[in-house]
DNA sequence: GCCGTTTTCGGCCCGACTGTTTTCAGTCG
């Protein structure tokens, strides 16, 4: 049992507390301790052992022993019993967008719904609507929640699948029978929901099985779908699907370009090897029209690596990022592919929390953790005053909280390193800002972001967004698209207009990297580029190990053609002091 | 569930929004 497995555990056990319609301080204290445990900077474990976990603010008697059974026995008698005790199904509804807890309560009670399934039929046939404290409206918005639910079934977050991959690449590459080992599909392509898992490794023929039996005894997998001699499926915990193919060490390149994809752009780089009379699939080359593929005969044209099969087709090497047939074949040919931001690139980071809002560290520990990181800056970026579940700052704490961070930055300068004082600043609903500009020029920077008012229309959020982004103590605008995709919040906005007002107005657009907020539209990213408009990769981050987000972050800027010279973090800190300072200025 | 203390049990963040109501419950962040 490691830490993250705790964490989910205790939270799932709040989930359903909640359900069975518990004591609200009890359902938080479960949530609480969830959060604590999956952002502990200490070794669990060895709080365990020291008698020293129930030290932690929030973890009594109770959660100590629940703890420490979870961690011992790999089970908690707790969670079984509350799981059998619930059909499965009310945990899924109150993933439905404004369907929570006490409605899951009643419907299953009055209705005997237990699935979100019967949810929509009772719906469907008017039953909810009758039901008390339920009407029409409610009834319809629960269909189009249901709706909005499925559009995402069966995809994952990214940086869901992306974790899940870690644990199953160390292992795989960590067997004696592996030569090489990836992972393809959309997870290297960094797409921004994962449908399922693929994982090549080249190999011996005859070490093929082992590494199938290994596969699929992995921890974490729940189902096999198949297992073969080339391929085996498993379902993992969570859902995802992995699959993994062995190939020979020869076929290793074509497979792993074809596997990667996408589609469309493997379907442009055959056509192109069509009109050199080669026949490219996942095995190699062959000529074009003949019987034998490359699978029986080989390759006629070896490649050790993807580089030679792209130099074999005349273009240069198209990193699997923008491999999307969306110009990245073109921009080859002509030699014109950007040399993309690489994490190596990072600097800095900017926009974090701490405990001077929702954050679990201190600014001082978290910037000692981002200097460890090999980092050069760090900036803060605390809630403001609105966000009163947040514990926004309040106007009269931020001469206190300025002053920490500028004697924070003198005493970090020493180390070469700097603080800047940032802020994350609401965008209210008519567009002002949550500050008075006379607060938010105390500030080396201001992240804006839209945090409420989400039932606005279109038109109106995006002129808000916009009004707000005509502040010339705005700095940077915050997730701008993060609660689009697979939010419980979402809000619709014409991103296109607020890309083009960031151009107009300087201003940075961040792409936030946390996974609550993770702006993964690529496609967004290449636009703000072509305009001119600068990034900030920022992890969000709430505790220490929330930097490592920035990874995540570099993905998908990848994935949207973007170079060092577009991410702002990726400067040296005079220069991004600079830049922040000619915005306030201009 | 936890915490802090009036050391045994009461308080635990709080305001907006929505849809249902006629004063409030549920959901959300």
């Amino acid at each position: 049992m490691d830490k993250a497995k705790v964490a989910e555990i205790l939270d799932e056990i709040g989930t359903l507390l909640d359900l069975k319609g518990e004591n609200p301080f009890k359902v938080r204290a479960y949530h609480n301790a969830a959060r604590l445990i999956s952002g502990l900077q200490q070794d669990l474990g060895e709080l365990i052992e020291t008698g020293r976990l129930g030290e932690l603010k929030g973890i009594g008697e109770a959660l100590t022993e629940k703890i420490t059974e979870l961690w011992k026995t790999d089970r908690l008698k707790y969670y079984d019993d509350l799981k059998a005790s619930l059909p499965r199904g009310l945990v899924e509804m109150i993933a439905i967008p404004g369907f929570g807890p006490k409605r899951a309560q009643i419907v299953y009670r009055k209705l005997k719904v237990d699935s979100i399934e019967k949810l929509e039929a009772a719906c469907r046939d008017g039953r909810v609507a009758a039901l008390d404290g339920f009407g029409e409206k409610s009834q319809e918005k629960i269909l189009q929640g249901i709706e909005q639910l499925r559009k995402f079934a069966g995809r994952h977050h990214y940086h869901k699948a992306y974790a899940a991959a870690q644990a199953i690449l160390e292992a795989l590459r960590a067997h004696p029978a592996t030569i090489r080992c990836e992972a393809a599909g959309s997870l290297r392509r960094c797409r921004e929901t994962i449908g399922d898992l693929d994982f090549l490794v080249s190999a011996k023929q005859k070490n093929a099985p082992a590494l199938m039996e290994m596969f699929v005894k992995l921890p974490g997998v729940i189902a096999i779908n198949a297992q073969g001699e080339t391929k085996s499926s498993v379902v993992l915990d969570g859902g995802i699907q992995a699959d993994l193919r062995v190939v020979s060490d020869a076929q290793f390149p074509f497979a792993l370009a074809y596997f990667t994809g996408s589609k469309e752009h493997n379907i442009a780089l055959r056509g192109r090897a069509l009109k050199r009379g080669l026949s490219l699939n996942e095995y190699g080359f062959s000529k074009a029209g003949q019987e034998q593929t490359a699978r029986d005969k080989g390759s006629v044209i070896k490649c050790r690596t993807e580089e030679e099969i792209y130099d074999a087709l005349e273009l240069d090497y198209i990193p699997p990022e923008l491999r999307e047939d969306m110009g990245e074949i073109e921009a080859a040919e002509e030699g014109q592919l950007p040399k993309l931001v690489e994490k190596e690139h990072l600097k800095g980071t900017l926009h974090n929390h701490s405990t001077w809002s929702d954050g679990i560290e201190t600014i001082e520990a978290m910037a000692n953790a981002a200097l460890d990181l090999g980092l050069d800056y760090y900036g803060t970026g605390d809630h403001s005053k609105s966000q009163f579940q947040a514990r926004g700052i309040k106007e009269d704490q931020i001469p206190d909280h300025i002053a920490e961070i500028s004697k924070l930055d003198e005493k970090f300068r020493k180390k070469g390193f700097r603080i800047f004082a940032g802020i994350e600043c609401d965008i209210l609903e008519d567009g002002s800002l949550d500050y008075p500009d006379k607060l938010l020029s105390e500030f080396d920077f201001v992240v804006a972001s839209v945090h409420r008012g989400f039932t606005q229309d279109e038109k109106t959020t995006t002129a808000r967004i916009i009004k707000a982004l005509s502040n010339p103590h705005v700095t940077m605008l915050g997730h701008p698209t993060g609660r689009l995709l697979l939010s419980r919040e979402p809000y619709a906005v014409d991103l296109r207009a607020v890309i083009e007002a960031c151009a107009r107005y300087g201003v940075i657009i961040e792409l936030n990297a946390h996974p609550w907020r993770l702006d993964l539209d690529w496609r967004w990213w290449k636009f703000a580029k072509e305009l001119g408009v600068k990034c900030a990769i920022n992890p969000d981050a709430h505790s220490i190990p929330d930097l490592q987000y920035l990874a995540i972050g570099v993905g998908i800027a990848r994935k949207g053609w973007l170079t060092r010279d577009d991410v702002v973090n990726c400067w040296p800190a005079v220069r991004v002091e600079a830049a922040l300072r000619r915005r306030r200025k201009s």
